[in-house]
DNA sequence: TTCATATGAGACGTTTTTGTCTCACCGGGG
DNA sequence: CCCCGGTGAGACAAAAACGTCTCATATGAA
């Protein structure tokens, strides 16, 4: 009978990550249930919409707590990384595209997660793993960035879903090009 | 005096992609120019959407043409492509997000382009440049994804302008692997 | 200068969305 | 059996956004 507050929000992610611009009646269908329960648990759109973002910044949170980021090579916690994030990848792309929406103030969890990413990346560099040509603030850009496309397309079909973690990893790792194996 | 269409649709893309929630009077002080004079050149906003849609295409088209996809080695091609997408590196980010958020029919113009830029990578593939494992949808999807990311970072300046070309190219190309000169 | 044209600011009515409310209903616990 | 908390549907007003209009102004050409 009570509504499962999770899955009201996971359905408004999935949503809300593809149509921004959905209404809350459309969110409200999506997640099964009618507009008037969705505004008993979430006061308005605006909370709605924080919610999410706090949901999201904690589930990314807990992945990359849970990929030990400073263990081993920094391959191998990137590879941890992305195969911890992948569950919350809709929620992801959510927040890197709503994160732009709040001119102003960055948000704070958020900047605290681009941290601990841009460190695994120059941990790598440190190490001799990674390329210096390539900056961890715009490597973390891009794990980001492919992260959102891998999940949309997944969605879309155009890739398998079972090679979400490979096709982003090898791609960012070792890119298009066919180089001779070492 | 009179108002840049083309300078317009630049800025509307430029809006729209990191906040599709954006009014029309949001859309137009971000043009620089008054709500009245924004809908005096676009009946409304499905109309600035539409045009924003074929304009961009048109741009991605020409850039595609320019590239000449066929001539020399595939990642050649990919280099000029990269560069020529450049100047429209915002409305295809517009685009690629736009057309997530597909309510039945899918753009004819972009599975156009679709079609040419995996043509590209598949003709890579052939050519023994690129790898197998890595499919082209996904190259593609990955192509699009981190010119969106790239612009985005580089508007927001945690990526230099001048890189922008570099950093998508090298990424995309080599990864980010540290890996012994061919 | 004079005129035609395009713009910005803003007023306005309309439409859409939002947020609140009432009410009937349903299912579990007393 | 009867409550009782939570829900869906819909009504309703307020708020926001839209689209159209007028008018004063500025720019460039004749």
């Amino acid at each position: 009978m009570s509504v499962d507050r999770d899955q009201v929000l996971r359905a408004a992610a999935a949503l809300l990550s593809r149509k921004s611009t959905a209404t809350m009646d459309e969110v409200a269908r999506a997640a099964g249930i009618g507009r008037a329960t969705l505004h008993r648990h979430f006061a308005g759109r605006e909370a709605l919409v924080r919610a999410l973002e706090e949901r999201g910044i904690q589930e990314i949170e807990a992945a990359l707590d849970a990929a030990r980021l400073d263990d081993g090579t920094a391959e191998e916690a990137l590879r941890r990384l992305i195969a911890g994030v992948e569950p919350a990848a809709g929620l992801l792309s959510f927040l890197v595209t709503e994160n732009q929406l709040f001119e102003g103030e960055v948000n704070e969890g958020w900047s605290r997660l681009d941290a601990r990413v841009s460190a695994l990346f120059r941990r790598g560099q440190e190490r001799g793993e990674f390329r210096f040509d390539l900056t961890p603030a715009w490597l973390t850009e891009a794990l980001y960035g492919l992260v959102g496309s891998c999940a949309w397309a997944v969605q879309d079909g155009r890739v398998a879903g079972k090679d979400f973690q490979y096709m982003i990893v090898e791609l960012l790792l070792g890119g298009a090009r066919r180089s001779v194996e070492k």
